[in-house]
DNA sequence: GGCGCTTCGCTAACATGTTAGCCATATAAC
DNA sequence: GTTATATGGCTAACATGTTAGCGAAGCGCC
Protein backbone atom coordinates (compact mmCIF):
# COMPACT_ATOMS: atom_id res chain seq x y z
CA UNK A 1 0.00 0.00 0.00
CA UNK A 2 1.61 2.93 -1.38
CA UNK A 3 1.43 6.27 1.35
CA UNK A 4 0.93 9.14 -1.83
CA UNK A 5 -1.32 7.31 -4.07
CA UNK A 6 -3.20 5.25 -1.37
CA UNK A 7 -3.26 2.13 -3.89
CA UNK A 8 -2.94 -0.84 -2.56
CA UNK A 9 0.02 -2.53 -4.77
CA UNK A 10 -1.46 -3.60 -8.25
CA UNK A 11 -4.86 -4.58 -8.22
CA UNK A 12 -4.53 -5.04 -12.28
CA UNK A 13 -1.84 -6.38 -13.39
CA UNK A 14 0.22 -6.91 -17.23
CA UNK A 15 0.08 -10.20 -18.75
CA UNK A 16 3.62 -9.58 -20.44
CA UNK A 17 6.82 -9.42 -18.31
CA UNK A 18 8.00 -5.70 -18.25
CA UNK A 19 11.41 -5.22 -16.50
CA UNK A 20 11.76 -1.12 -16.63
CA UNK A 21 8.35 -0.86 -15.14
CA UNK A 22 9.22 -3.04 -12.39
CA UNK A 23 12.08 -1.18 -11.68
CA UNK A 24 9.86 2.03 -11.73
CA UNK A 25 7.22 0.60 -9.33
CA UNK A 26 9.96 -1.01 -7.16
CA UNK A 27 11.60 2.04 -6.87
CA UNK A 28 7.93 4.17 -5.81
CA UNK A 29 7.22 1.13 -3.91
CA UNK A 30 10.34 2.35 -1.63
CA UNK A 31 10.27 5.74 -2.14
CA UNK A 32 7.18 6.60 -1.08
CA UNK A 33 8.37 6.15 2.12
CA UNK A 34 11.16 8.65 1.78
CA UNK A 35 9.42 11.29 0.30
CA UNK A 36 7.70 13.04 2.73
CA UNK A 37 10.99 13.50 4.91
CA UNK A 38 12.37 15.12 2.38
CA UNK A 39 9.69 17.24 1.55
CA UNK A 40 9.01 18.07 5.16
CA UNK A 41 12.54 19.67 4.67
CA UNK A 42 11.28 21.67 1.78
CA UNK A 43 13.73 19.78 -0.72
CA UNK A 44 13.05 17.76 -4.18
CA UNK A 45 14.34 14.03 -4.43
CA UNK A 46 16.59 15.61 -7.17
CA UNK A 47 17.97 18.36 -4.41
CA UNK A 48 18.57 15.83 -1.72
CA UNK A 49 20.06 13.17 -4.13
CA UNK A 50 22.92 16.16 -5.16
CA UNK A 51 23.24 17.30 -1.58
CA UNK A 52 24.04 13.53 -0.55
CA UNK A 53 26.47 12.88 -3.40
CA UNK A 54 28.65 16.34 -2.42
CA UNK A 55 28.37 15.13 1.37
CA UNK A 56 30.25 12.26 -0.09
CA UNK A 57 32.44 14.06 -2.27
CA UNK A 58 33.28 17.68 -0.77
CA UNK A 59 32.55 18.92 -4.68
CA UNK A 60 31.78 18.04 -7.32
CA UNK A 61 31.54 18.72 -11.18
CA UNK A 62 28.21 19.08 -12.53
CA UNK A 63 29.10 16.55 -15.29
CA UNK A 64 29.94 14.27 -11.79
CA UNK A 65 26.67 15.39 -10.46
CA UNK A 66 24.92 14.27 -13.58
CA UNK A 67 26.43 10.80 -13.58
CA UNK A 68 26.54 9.84 -10.24
CA UNK A 69 22.68 11.48 -10.07
CA UNK A 70 21.20 9.96 -13.15
CA UNK A 71 20.13 13.70 -13.38
CA UNK A 72 20.54 15.06 -17.45
CA UNK A 73 22.45 17.92 -17.75
CA UNK A 74 19.90 20.13 -18.56
CA UNK A 75 17.52 19.16 -16.04
CA UNK A 76 20.41 20.08 -13.60
CA UNK A 77 21.18 23.04 -14.52
CA UNK A 78 17.56 23.95 -13.47
CA UNK A 79 18.10 22.28 -10.50
CA UNK A 80 21.37 23.78 -8.83
CA UNK A 81 20.31 27.25 -10.42
CA UNK A 82 17.22 26.65 -7.68
CA UNK A 83 19.63 25.55 -5.06
CA UNK A 84 21.80 28.42 -5.27
CA UNK A 85 19.29 30.89 -5.24
CA UNK A 86 17.36 28.72 -2.19
CA UNK A 87 21.18 29.12 -0.38
CA UNK A 88 21.98 25.62 -1.14
CA UNK A 89 24.98 25.22 -2.77
CA UNK A 90 27.48 27.56 -4.74
CA UNK A 91 29.17 27.49 -8.15
CA UNK A 92 32.28 28.43 -8.93
CA UNK A 93 34.29 28.76 -12.58
CA UNK A 94 37.39 26.77 -12.67
CA UNK A 95 40.66 28.75 -12.83
CA UNK A 96 42.06 26.33 -14.63
CA UNK A 97 39.75 25.42 -16.83
CA UNK A 98 37.14 28.50 -17.75
CA UNK A 99 34.70 25.69 -18.88
CA UNK A 100 34.02 23.73 -15.83
CA UNK A 101 32.33 24.48 -12.45
CA UNK A 102 32.84 23.16 -8.94
CA UNK A 103 29.83 22.57 -6.48
CA UNK A 104 29.93 23.05 -2.61
CA UNK A 105 27.40 22.80 0.02
CA UNK A 106 26.90 25.97 2.43
CA UNK A 107 26.99 25.61 5.91
CA UNK A 108 23.17 25.96 5.58
CA UNK A 109 22.81 22.97 3.50
CA UNK A 110 25.10 21.16 5.21
CA UNK A 111 23.43 21.62 8.74
CA UNK A 112 20.18 20.65 6.65
CA UNK A 113 22.12 17.24 5.55
CA UNK A 114 23.44 16.75 9.50
CA UNK A 115 19.52 16.87 10.39
CA UNK A 116 18.08 15.14 7.14
CA UNK A 117 20.64 12.54 6.81
CA UNK A 118 19.94 10.03 10.22
CA UNK A 119 15.80 10.69 9.72
CA UNK A 120 16.74 8.57 6.26
CA UNK A 121 18.76 6.48 7.87
CA UNK A 122 16.24 5.57 10.48
CA UNK A 123 13.34 5.25 7.86
CA UNK A 124 15.54 2.51 6.05
CA UNK A 125 16.14 0.99 8.98
CA UNK A 126 12.18 0.41 9.37
CA UNK A 127 11.63 -0.80 5.63
CA UNK A 128 14.52 -3.10 6.28
CA UNK A 129 12.54 -4.92 8.75
CA UNK A 130 9.12 -4.50 6.95
CA UNK A 131 10.48 -6.17 3.60
CA UNK A 132 13.17 -8.43 5.63
CA UNK A 133 17.08 -7.98 5.76
CA UNK A 134 17.37 -10.88 2.79
CA UNK A 135 15.58 -9.32 0.59
CA UNK A 136 17.16 -6.01 0.54
CA UNK A 137 20.75 -8.10 0.82
CA UNK A 138 19.22 -9.76 -2.45
CA UNK A 139 18.13 -6.75 -3.88
CA UNK A 140 21.82 -5.25 -3.78
CA UNK A 141 23.05 -8.19 -5.19
CA UNK A 142 21.28 -8.72 -8.41
CA UNK A 143 21.06 -5.07 -8.96
CA UNK A 144 24.67 -5.20 -8.87
CA UNK A 145 25.09 -7.44 -11.56
CA UNK A 146 22.75 -5.30 -13.89
CA UNK A 147 24.42 -2.08 -13.04
CA UNK A 148 28.31 -3.15 -12.66
CA UNK A 149 28.41 -6.41 -14.61
CA UNK A 150 31.37 -5.99 -17.40
CA UNK A 151 29.06 -6.48 -20.39
CA UNK A 152 30.20 -6.20 -24.33
CA UNK A 153 28.11 -3.68 -25.82
CA UNK A 154 24.24 -4.87 -26.68
CA UNK A 155 23.62 -4.85 -30.05
CA UNK A 156 21.05 -2.50 -31.18
CA UNK A 157 18.36 -4.27 -34.11
CA UNK A 158 17.55 -3.01 -37.11
CA UNK A 159 14.75 -0.49 -37.46
CA UNK A 160 12.37 0.00 -40.56
CA UNK A 161 12.42 3.07 -42.35
CA UNK A 162 10.20 5.80 -40.93
CA UNK A 163 6.79 6.05 -41.52
CA UNK A 164 4.91 9.12 -41.48
CA UNK A 165 2.26 7.30 -38.52
CA UNK A 166 0.77 11.10 -37.84
CA UNK A 167 -0.50 11.94 -40.85
CA UNK A 168 -1.81 8.69 -41.77
CA UNK A 169 -5.75 9.32 -41.68
CA UNK A 170 -6.23 6.05 -42.74
CA UNK B 1 28.24 1.71 -21.63
CA UNK B 2 24.83 3.61 -22.46
CA UNK B 3 23.82 4.61 -25.69
CA UNK B 4 22.31 8.06 -24.08
CA UNK B 5 24.99 9.56 -22.40
CA UNK B 6 27.81 7.68 -23.64
CA UNK B 7 29.12 7.23 -20.02
CA UNK B 8 30.85 4.06 -19.39
CA UNK B 9 28.51 2.68 -16.10
CA UNK B 10 29.27 4.40 -13.33
CA UNK B 11 32.97 6.07 -13.00
CA UNK B 12 31.90 7.46 -9.73
CA UNK B 13 29.85 5.81 -7.09
CA UNK B 14 28.63 6.93 -3.71
CA UNK B 15 29.76 4.90 -1.05
CA UNK B 16 26.00 4.69 0.53
CA UNK B 17 23.91 1.78 -0.79
CA UNK B 18 20.79 3.65 -2.28
CA UNK B 19 18.21 1.07 -3.78
CA UNK B 20 16.03 3.84 -5.22
CA UNK B 21 18.78 5.37 -7.39
CA UNK B 22 19.72 1.66 -8.05
CA UNK B 23 16.48 0.69 -9.25
CA UNK B 24 16.76 4.10 -11.76
CA UNK B 25 20.17 3.06 -12.65
CA UNK B 26 18.65 -0.13 -13.42
CA UNK B 27 15.62 0.94 -15.05
CA UNK B 28 17.60 3.34 -17.54
CA UNK B 29 19.94 0.76 -18.31
CA UNK B 30 17.63 -1.57 -20.03
CA UNK B 31 15.46 1.13 -21.37
CA UNK B 32 18.15 3.18 -23.73
CA UNK B 33 18.00 0.00 -25.74
CA UNK B 34 14.08 0.25 -26.22
CA UNK B 35 14.07 4.06 -26.19
CA UNK B 36 15.29 4.37 -29.93
CA UNK B 37 12.75 2.04 -31.25
CA UNK B 38 9.98 4.15 -29.77
CA UNK B 39 10.81 7.19 -30.74
CA UNK B 40 11.52 6.13 -34.13
CA UNK B 41 7.78 5.87 -34.39
CA UNK B 42 7.23 9.24 -32.76
CA UNK B 43 5.93 7.96 -29.76
CA UNK B 44 7.04 8.86 -26.16
CA UNK B 45 7.65 6.07 -23.54
CA UNK B 46 4.44 7.34 -21.46
CA UNK B 47 2.59 6.55 -24.66
CA UNK B 48 3.85 3.56 -25.72
CA UNK B 49 3.41 2.15 -22.24
CA UNK B 50 -0.58 3.29 -22.26
CA UNK B 51 -0.73 1.69 -25.53
CA UNK B 52 0.37 -1.00 -24.65
CA UNK B 53 -1.82 -1.13 -21.64
CA UNK B 54 -4.61 -0.70 -23.59
CA UNK B 55 -3.76 -3.18 -26.23
CA UNK B 56 -4.22 -5.78 -23.14
CA UNK B 57 -7.48 -4.67 -21.86
CA UNK B 58 -9.23 -3.34 -25.15
CA UNK B 59 -10.57 -0.36 -23.34
CA UNK B 60 -9.50 1.03 -19.98
CA UNK B 61 -10.32 4.31 -17.76
CA UNK B 62 -7.89 6.95 -16.75
CA UNK B 63 -7.62 5.62 -13.29
CA UNK B 64 -6.50 1.84 -14.22
CA UNK B 65 -3.97 3.84 -16.68
CA UNK B 66 -2.80 5.40 -13.86
CA UNK B 67 -2.23 2.37 -11.77
CA UNK B 68 -1.23 0.05 -14.66
CA UNK B 69 1.39 2.54 -16.29
CA UNK B 70 2.82 4.15 -13.02
CA UNK B 71 1.35 7.89 -14.35
CA UNK B 72 -0.07 10.27 -11.92
CA UNK B 73 -3.47 11.45 -12.77
CA UNK B 74 -2.39 15.43 -13.89
CA UNK B 75 0.37 13.91 -15.89
CA UNK B 76 -2.12 11.03 -17.45
CA UNK B 77 -4.60 14.17 -18.48
CA UNK B 78 -1.66 15.81 -20.80
CA UNK B 79 -0.45 12.60 -22.02
CA UNK B 80 -3.52 11.41 -23.31
CA UNK B 81 -5.25 14.85 -25.12
CA UNK B 82 -1.88 14.91 -26.98
CA UNK B 83 -2.64 10.94 -28.07
CA UNK B 84 -5.92 12.63 -29.12
CA UNK B 85 -4.84 14.88 -30.89
CA UNK B 86 -2.06 12.59 -32.67
CA UNK B 87 -5.31 10.71 -33.02
CA UNK B 88 -4.24 7.57 -31.41
CA UNK B 89 -6.47 7.29 -28.70
CA UNK B 90 -10.88 8.28 -28.06
CA UNK B 91 -12.01 9.52 -24.81
CA UNK B 92 -15.71 8.56 -24.57
CA UNK B 93 -17.69 9.86 -21.52
CA UNK B 94 -19.65 6.90 -19.70
CA UNK B 95 -23.28 6.95 -19.61
CA UNK B 96 -24.29 4.92 -16.36
CA UNK B 97 -21.47 7.52 -14.63
CA UNK B 98 -20.71 10.77 -16.28
CA UNK B 99 -17.45 11.25 -14.20
CA UNK B 100 -15.84 8.38 -16.10
CA UNK B 101 -14.11 7.58 -18.70
CA UNK B 102 -13.30 5.05 -21.54
CA UNK B 103 -9.60 5.62 -23.11
CA UNK B 104 -9.75 3.30 -26.43
CA UNK B 105 -7.03 2.64 -29.13
CA UNK B 106 -8.25 4.04 -32.72
CA UNK B 107 -7.29 1.54 -36.15
CA UNK B 108 -4.03 3.63 -36.58
CA UNK B 109 -2.92 3.35 -32.95
CA UNK B 110 -3.34 -0.55 -33.39
CA UNK B 111 -1.36 -0.75 -36.96
CA UNK B 112 1.22 1.30 -35.18
CA UNK B 113 1.40 -1.15 -32.33
CA UNK B 114 1.34 -4.29 -34.32
CA UNK B 115 4.17 -3.14 -35.93
CA UNK B 116 5.86 -1.33 -32.71
CA UNK B 117 5.57 -4.47 -30.45
CA UNK B 118 7.28 -7.33 -32.19
CA UNK B 119 10.29 -5.04 -32.61
CA UNK B 120 10.49 -4.07 -28.75
CA UNK B 121 9.95 -8.47 -28.43
CA UNK B 122 13.25 -8.75 -30.88
CA UNK B 123 15.18 -6.27 -29.00
CA UNK B 124 14.26 -7.53 -25.63
CA UNK B 125 15.40 -11.22 -26.49
CA UNK B 126 19.09 -9.72 -27.66
CA UNK B 127 18.68 -8.01 -24.18
CA UNK B 128 18.61 -10.93 -22.54
CA UNK B 129 20.89 -12.88 -24.24
CA UNK B 130 23.65 -9.78 -23.52
CA UNK B 131 22.14 -9.59 -19.63
CA UNK B 132 22.25 -13.95 -19.51
CA UNK B 133 18.04 -15.18 -19.14
CA UNK B 134 19.32 -16.67 -15.28
CA UNK B 135 19.63 -13.28 -14.27
CA UNK B 136 16.67 -12.05 -16.05
CA UNK B 137 14.90 -14.43 -14.37
CA UNK B 138 16.37 -13.90 -11.10
CA UNK B 139 15.29 -10.26 -11.71
CA UNK B 140 11.84 -11.28 -12.02
CA UNK B 141 11.73 -13.29 -9.02
CA UNK B 142 13.16 -10.72 -6.31
CA UNK B 143 11.13 -8.01 -7.89
CA UNK B 144 8.09 -9.35 -7.82
CA UNK B 145 8.82 -10.17 -3.98
CA UNK B 146 9.19 -6.32 -3.79
CA UNK B 147 6.13 -5.30 -5.64
CA UNK B 148 3.57 -8.46 -5.08
CA UNK B 149 4.31 -9.19 -1.26
CA UNK B 150 1.97 -8.80 1.46
CA UNK B 151 3.15 -6.98 3.63
CA UNK B 152 1.96 -4.63 6.71
CA UNK B 153 1.73 -0.98 6.14
CA UNK B 154 5.18 -0.22 6.80
CA UNK B 155 5.36 2.64 9.66
CA UNK B 156 6.83 6.16 9.25
CA UNK B 157 9.17 7.49 11.58
CA UNK B 158 8.15 11.20 13.49
CA UNK B 159 9.50 14.06 12.30
CA UNK B 160 11.02 16.98 13.68
CA UNK B 161 9.45 20.18 13.77
CA UNK B 162 9.25 22.07 10.98
CA UNK B 163 12.37 24.31 10.23
CA UNK B 164 12.02 27.41 8.18
CA UNK B 165 15.74 26.47 6.29
CA UNK B 166 14.83 28.86 3.36
CA UNK B 167 14.93 31.80 5.96
CA UNK B 168 17.86 30.87 7.94
CA UNK B 169 20.42 33.14 6.77
CA UNK B 170 23.17 32.28 9.13
C1' DG C 1 -35.70 16.60 -1.22
C1' DG C 2 -31.76 18.20 1.35
C1' DC C 3 -27.33 17.19 3.39
C1' DG C 4 -22.64 15.42 4.02
C1' DC C 5 -19.31 12.45 2.00
C1' DT C 6 -16.74 10.20 -1.61
C1' DT C 7 -15.06 9.49 -6.30
C1' DC C 8 -13.38 10.96 -10.78
C1' DG C 9 -11.13 13.57 -13.89
C1' DC C 10 -9.47 17.86 -14.27
C1' DT C 11 -6.75 22.57 -13.81
C1' DA C 12 -2.92 25.28 -12.07
C1' DA C 13 1.75 26.01 -10.72
C1' DC C 14 5.97 24.57 -10.38
C1' DA C 15 10.07 21.11 -10.89
C1' DT C 16 12.13 17.84 -13.68
C1' DG C 17 12.89 14.76 -17.95
C1' DT C 18 14.18 14.73 -22.84
C1' DT C 19 15.94 16.08 -27.24
C1' DA C 20 18.42 19.20 -30.15
C1' DG C 21 21.55 22.48 -30.64
C1' DC C 22 24.43 26.80 -29.24
C1' DC C 23 28.66 29.07 -27.44
C1' DA C 24 32.85 29.52 -25.22
C1' DT C 25 36.91 27.18 -24.04
C1' DA C 26 40.36 23.80 -24.47
C1' DT C 27 43.01 20.43 -27.15
C1' DA C 28 45.08 18.30 -31.08
C1' DA C 29 46.57 18.40 -35.87
C1' DC C 30 48.76 20.59 -39.24
C1' DG D 1 49.95 30.19 -35.14
C1' DT D 2 45.75 28.54 -37.29
C1' DT D 3 42.42 25.36 -38.12
C1' DA D 4 39.61 21.46 -36.90
C1' DT D 5 37.71 18.91 -33.33
C1' DA D 6 36.17 17.85 -28.78
C1' DT D 7 34.39 19.11 -24.30
C1' DG D 8 31.44 21.46 -20.67
C1' DG D 9 27.69 23.89 -19.43
C1' DC D 10 24.08 26.12 -21.16
C1' DT D 11 19.35 27.57 -23.57
C1' DA D 12 15.05 26.42 -25.84
C1' DA D 13 10.99 23.73 -26.59
C1' DC D 14 8.27 20.41 -25.39
C1' DA D 15 6.56 16.29 -22.38
C1' DT D 16 6.05 14.55 -18.00
C1' DG D 17 6.30 14.41 -12.66
C1' DT D 18 4.43 16.35 -8.42
C1' DT D 19 1.52 18.69 -5.20
C1' DA D 20 -2.68 21.04 -4.03
C1' DG D 21 -7.11 21.81 -4.82
C1' DC D 22 -11.53 22.40 -7.70
C1' DG D 23 -16.19 21.04 -9.65
C1' DA D 24 -19.30 17.90 -11.18
C1' DA D 25 -21.36 13.49 -10.41
C1' DG D 26 -22.67 9.59 -7.61
C1' DC D 27 -24.00 7.66 -2.78
C1' DG D 28 -25.73 7.20 1.76
C1' DC D 29 -28.35 9.11 5.33
C1' DC D 30 -31.89 11.53 7.35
Amino acid sequence: MCIRTGIATMSRKLAYRNLPQLFLRAREELLCHFRPIITHFGLTEQQWRILRAIGEYEQLEPREICEICQILSPSLTGVLSRMEDMGLVTRTRMEEDQRRVIVRMTPKAEKLVAELGPLIVEQYKVIEQAFGPELIQELYEVMDKVIAAERGPIPQIKLPPRKNWLADES
